[in-house]
DNA sequence: GCCATAAAGCAACGATCTTTGCTTTGATGA
DNA sequence: TCATCAAAGCAAAGATCGTTGCTTTATGGC
């Protein structure tokens, strides 16, 4: 019941961000738009429960290749790929048209940083001077999704040349 | 009347970012709502016309003060005072909610990145060793629009902090 | 000054969303 | 098993939006 009112939400993401209304993922889901209604206060309140179901998900695996350029190379380059795929860029516009940012937008980021610091200790433990893990969201993070926000291209080299340029930094 | 129009829409921009419809804005402006729908594709073609004129107003005169260091904490401080105004946090919302980043948020961009090569170009006259001008969009502007949109805090030590990291990136 | 064309207003219609009262289903506990 | 209460469905009414045909106004050329 919830869970197929959720995927009813994340197809319709999916396929049109914009003008998503109750009677639509009622008609998905299979239920009444009146329990909709009813249940919550109005579409963006759904979203927002869905976008951090969605985005708040699981400890994806961090790089550990023994150096840092790699490691943040890597996770860069997968990170890119993530949040340019169509579903995952309308995901990203939804949640700022619907203000859930403050919400889940903080949570994704928290989740970055977790990773930046865990990268960061590993390579300060084999001796290598780092940047921050701020430092990291700050260049390399927030250009990509500047990117991806604006429409701006994200071609393959970009985050491996924002990751050189973040490693310029520590030295 | 087409003055009416727009200052009707920056204002509805201005309240509620979420659900302006023709109606509301014929109301403001003192006009039909036909007169909308007729001349409009739908509320996003005009409300793309009312950002475009309102964001790629004019050339905001860039710091000169002959050092490289000193004009970008200037110009990234005029920067984040302008985009962390709550009508301007709307109107970037509202933007990337109707799609109309396409059209606007490149031509914002393009502004920025004019205003970097300027700086940089008379900075390497004088002889300074600079960062590009595309790296201080990644690394400057990017992070500012990022914490922004994404509703992190940004305090006014912040943009300082992103230019002494970009600067370091030309040594 | 008059006519032609384009733009704006008016009014009515249809579609869609939203709300609300009431009924029905289903799960929980005595 | 039955009683009770919360949650979901149903249906009708209300509100708002979006569309369209027609009328009115204004602007420019002759």
């Amino acid at each position: 019941m919830l869970t197929a009112i959720h995927t009813a939400v994340g197809e319709l993401v999916g396929e049109r961000a914009d003008k998503i209304t109750f009677p639509m993922i009622a008609e998905r889901a299979g239920v009444n738009p009146t329990t909709l209604y009813r249940r919550w206060k109005d579409v963006n309140a759904l979203m927002e429960e869905v976008a951090a179901a969605a985005l708040t998900r699981d400890g994806d695996p961090v790089p550990d290749t023994g150096s840092l350029e790699q490691d943040l190379t890597q996770w860069a380059d997968i990170i890119a790929r993530d949040i340019t795929r169509p579903m995952r860029v309308r995901y990203l516009r939804a949640m700022v048209a619907a203000r859930i940012d403050i919400v889940v937008g903080c949570s994704v980021t928290e989740a970055r940083l977790e990773q930046a610091v865990l990268m960061v200790d590993r390579a300060r433990e084999r001796g290598e001077t780092t940047p921050t893990a701020a430092q990291i969201l700050d260049h390399v993070i927030a250009p990509l999704y500047h990117h991806v926000v604006f429409a701006l291209p994200v071609d393959p080299g970009y985050a491996r040349r924002l990751v050189r340029d973040v490693l310029t930094m520590a030295r």
